[in-house]
RNA sequence: GUGGGUAUAGCUCAGUAGGUUAGAGCACCAGAUUGUGGAUCUGGGGGUCGUCGGUUCGAGCCCGAUUAUCCACC
């Protein structure tokens, strides 16, 4: 359990990534209740370009301009640092970014991060850091986490800055650091124990999922976790699969979040406890049966897989956002599910019943 | 009716000078996707080259006929 401005959140936690103050396929925060959804989490680099921080602010935050009420986390720009590589600069003082949008030049300082994400409202602000692809040399990863901790300490001075002004949207906002180090077991350890030094109210891995194997993955969370701070939540960032989140469970991290299923849903490929399935599959022309059978969700309840594949298949926008729809309410159910086994101390057989099956496909 | 053009994958079209197993885009069928550029990438199936005949060692390509279709004119 956490506790936040906007309420307290139960973990561990999938949080619902509405990068632009929406969820993509056309979802609300209306609809973000409805799927069980705890923590909405947006994007400091996409709201800064458009419609920008000031406009947010002068709206009475990004909780009253979405119409979203709970806990809210938001994104620093960091992973843009790496997702939109091609298009930027990193100097000791700031990340260049040439906008995707219009190619102008989109300054980026951790202090930059923290204002935007302070005039954001949001709960939970993530620090500027730099998240490094893989492969990387050993040298330009050590270099880099030494980077991302003294921009930490910038995050930290600026946020004590930004919640105790007179107009702060919210006071309440805490600053969670982020942890990087590549597939270096040594730097990982060597930066978490940095970081941890800052005493802040939570914090995350970044930098894994991006080319790594899972095991890969597992055993860096496995190296790193012992040296975070016990009482304090970790979030492991962008992750990831329901196998990845139990096996992650497992390993002591409470928060996720991760574009999947709302992308794949995009793309029809949608989420079954037997498994994945893709909802364009010709052997669905003449399927009754609904997603998942044992999903409670109102696409479950309501419609057949033969209604949505047509859907797909004629691109209607209700397509999408029936199949985001149950694919959230899906990783929601499934957070749900992993905390009542917890709660009744049966989590290892959940996952053994559930790990070997949740991320094939059929 | 006369003259001319066109006919190649489900659709729109390439196809050099007559030379292996006829290509592309879209569509279709599948796969990938991890702090979201509604993106992208990868693979696959599918063609008696309108029909009949001729020339040639060899024809999608050249010749004749025929059918369909488009344009112009009467």
């Amino acid at each position: 359990m956490f506790k936040t401005p906007h309420g307290e959140i139960q973990t561990p936690v999938f949080m619902n990534v509405g990068t632009q103050g929406a969820i993509k396929g056309g979802l609300s925060a209306f609809d973000l209740k409805e799927i069980g959804c705890q923590v909405e989490l947006s994007n400091t680099y996409h709201l800064h370009l458009r419609p920008g921080e000031k406009v947010v602010k002068a709206m009475g935050g990004l909780h009253r301009f979405m119409r979203w009420d709970g806990p809210m986390l938001t994104d620093s720009g960091g992973f843009q640092v790496f997702s939109l590589a091609s298009r930027r600069k990193i100097t000791e003082e700031q990340v260049v970014f040439a906008s995707h949008i219009d190619g102008r030049k989109i300054e980026m300082s951790p202090e930059d991060s923290i204002r935007i994400q302070a005039y954001l409202g949001s709960d939970i602000a993530m620090a500027l850091d730099e998240c490094v692809e893989n492969p990387s040399p050993y040298e330009y990863v050590r270099v880099s986490c030494d980077r991302t901790t003294r921009w930490l300490k910038r995050c930290d001075q600026e946020l004590r800055t930004q919640v105790s002004a007179p107009d702060a949207i919210n006071p309440g906002q805490v600053l969670f650091g982020i942890n990087q180090g590549g597939v270096f077991e040594d730097l990982r350890v060597k930066h978490m124990r940095e970081i941890a030094r800052l005493e802040l109210p939570g914090y995350a891995i970044g930098g894994l999922a991006v080319g790594e194997t899972a095991g890969e993955m597992y055993a860096i969370i496995d190296a790193v976790e012992p040296h975070m701070p016990p009482d304090r939540p970790r979030y492991l960032m962008g992750v990831g699969t329901p196998v990845n989140i139990i096996e992650c469970v497992s390993r002591g991290v409470d928060f996720f979040d991760c574009v999947m299923p709302a992308r794949n849903a995009r793309h029809a490929h949608l989420y079954t406890w037997q498994g994945r399935i893709n909802l364009k599959n010709e052997k669905y022309t003449l399927n009754q049966n609904p997603i998942d059978g044992k999903c409670g969700c109102h696409v479950c309840a309501n419609f057949s897989r033969a209604y949505l594949r047509h859907l797909f298949k004629c691109e209607e926008m209700l397509a999408m956002r029936l199949a985001v729809i149950h694919n959230l309410w899906f990783y929601n159910n499934l957070m749900r599910e992993i905390r009542t086994a917890i709660e009744e101390d049966r989590f290892d057989s959940f996952r053994n019943e559930h790990s070997s099956v949740l991320d094939r496909r059929i």
